[in-house]
DNA sequence: ATGAAAGCGCTAACAG
DNA sequence: CTGTTAGCGCTTTCAT
């Protein structure tokens, strides 16, 4: 498999190295690492020279132990949810333009969103974002005593916590309001069963209905975030009296339901439409084409990282609720002739 | 929003506020804290109960740069690769049972593998363990000179990287013959595309096929690792002669296949069997039920943890090649009886 | 522009 | 069993 490898007993390059070799103090050593002012043209020139000959790296260790600021931003998510990988991705670039750091902390079956927080904290981030925290208020309000918090995506917050996230009343009603605009009345919600953000959906659901006249037609289904959730709810749905279109609490309940409508061969968006909310990569595969409700994922981490920031330079942050947009596909189009 | 908060003014409290209250040493205080043996059983109890009434976290940074062992594993991952996040799962577990701490590095567009690496070598982790690393060989030799390196899922290896994967030979062939004994011949194989471990996977469809004598039937047609692919490839292939049975290269480009065929009126598996690699989540939703080849990402997590394990230790490491497993769900079925 | 000295919070030898 | 003494590698005054 692998030869013998002469493991390299030779101690990592520290700066002290460097130093000795370019011939200056460790002091100046360091203000040309981190490219502060304060050293000569010729001195910087020479200690790059050597450090890059030496192949030196700064211990982030010992950096972060000494360095008031750590410019570390702690994230917490959850690896099993596509959507959080890409407000991740997106973070990771909001953070460099800011000039920070990103230290990661995942929530998952074997670890606890508290234990994934603690860690951050103990390794010195200076902000934490949270993308759709699920402890409880008193919890976050603790965290949120030690350091900035901000919660991502959901309207989770408490004491102390600011929350970045898009305003999910006006993405309902925009699809709401695109389905009627298709001719469409006899609209039904699967909702998200309890999931975080799920109660504002589905009350922004009922006022939307209600504004185009459609009272008597309002109809919660009881769904949840899964596809198994969606395709469940939506079975129910065509085994009765079909409905026009369905709003579904995301994209993979709605991709359940997708799939209920085609077992019960029906076509998609002739005979119904499917609305979804993420607008996750899920919904943009080819195949799919998902209606959606994009939280746009760049502008929502941009958004967390200028609250992070702000807070950090004690200012008030600004624009936290972002409108979400339509993306209209495939999966809505006009409304059938019902007899 | 969020009412004006008083940022705690209060300094993190540190082992010296601990040991003063307690009226120990720093020393002793540290020794207990951290459970290690030499210190009496009434002044222990002290020690703790006043570190948990001051709320006492040891500082990570701190403690890291100071102790000889991190006890620190390294991982990088993409983000946008589901079964990554099913590894990354259970190397959390893992881990924690082997007595490590986990440090995440995300590979993404905005995050070439080198950077990801690289952050968690300067955050002082004893390994790395990359899953499908994409780093050039001399490159990941270079890691592998600075801590052990364990290479996860790919085949990729370098001098001195040790390479924890599952036998994907052996999980085609399984793939291969399965479909077989359920009568299929003419069993058409879509490709990873120059893909990680997709050389691996054709070539061995290739000896499965001859060994079955079956190599007049052997097609091997250019897909990829995404929904895309799939569809793609597949799209071509029902607008010609349908086979009787597909192999994918893996999961999501088995989707894309599902849904090519869909489109084109055939059922799955009465007109053609789909099987899939990786079983992912995907693969196990109840509206999919994909046959796929499992990796086990637990075995593999505990595999690739061991295998750092064992190097730290000087060890030869063990167990590096799994035996990947064929999970038959509904999308492999008889062959069609055909003219 | 450069260097000397101090110390971040902790652990690791050693001495008592 | 407990305390003392040194640092880990780096940044940060404060002199020069």
């Amino acid at each position: 498999m692998r030869r013998q490898p002469e493991r390299a007993p030779t101690r990592r390059t520290t700066l002290a190295d460097v130093a000795a070799a370019a011939g200056v103090s460790r002091a100046l050593a360091s203000i040309v690492m981190r490219g502060a002012e304060g050293a000569g043209e010729v001195t910087r020139r020479r200690v790059l020279e050597v450090a890059r000959e030496l192949g030196y790296r700064p211990d982030s260790r010992a950096r972060l132990l000494r360095s008031s600021r750590t410019r570390l931003l702690g994230v917490t998510f959850t690896l099993s949810e596509p959507f959080h990988g890409e407000v991740v991705e997106s973070i990771y670039a909001a953070a460099e333009a800011a000039g920070f750091d990103v230290v990661l902390s995942a929530v998952g079956t074997h670890r606890p969103e508290s234990r994934a927080v603690e860690s951050l904290l103990d390794a010195g981030v200076e902000a934490a974002l949270m993308i759709s925290p699920s402890s409880a208020p008193h919890e976050l309000a603790g965290y949120a005593r030690q350091v900035p918090v901000v919660s991502l995506l959901s309207p989770t917050s408490a004491e102390g916590v600011d929350v970045v996230r898009s305003d999910d009343g006006a993405g309902v009603r925009a699809a709401v309001e695109h389905l009627v605009s298709l001719g469409h009345r006899n609209i039904v919600h699967i909702d998200g069963a309890g999931a975080v953000a799920a109660d504002e959906r589905t009350a922004a659901y009922r006022t939307a209905m209600q504004e185009y006249g459609l009272a008597a037609d309002i109809r919660v289904l009881h769904g949840g975030a899964h596809e198994e959730d969606g395709l469940r709810a939506a079975g129910k749905l065509v085994a009765g009296s079909i409905p026009d279109a369905v709003v579904a609490f995301n994209d993979r309940c709605a991709l359940g339901v997708l799939e209920a409508v085609r077992r019960a061969g029906l076509n998609v968006p002739e005979d119904l439409s499917v609305a979804g909310y993420d607008d996750s990569q899920l919904s943009r595969l080819s195949h799919v084409q998902l209606t959606s409700v994009s939280q746009d994922a760049p502008r929502l981490a941009a958004a967390a990282v200028a609250c992070a920031a702000a807070r950090l330079a004690s200012e008030e942050p600004t624009g936290l609720v972002h409108q979400p947009q339509l993306v209209v596909r495939n999966t809505t189009g006009p409304a059938p002739a019902r007899v």
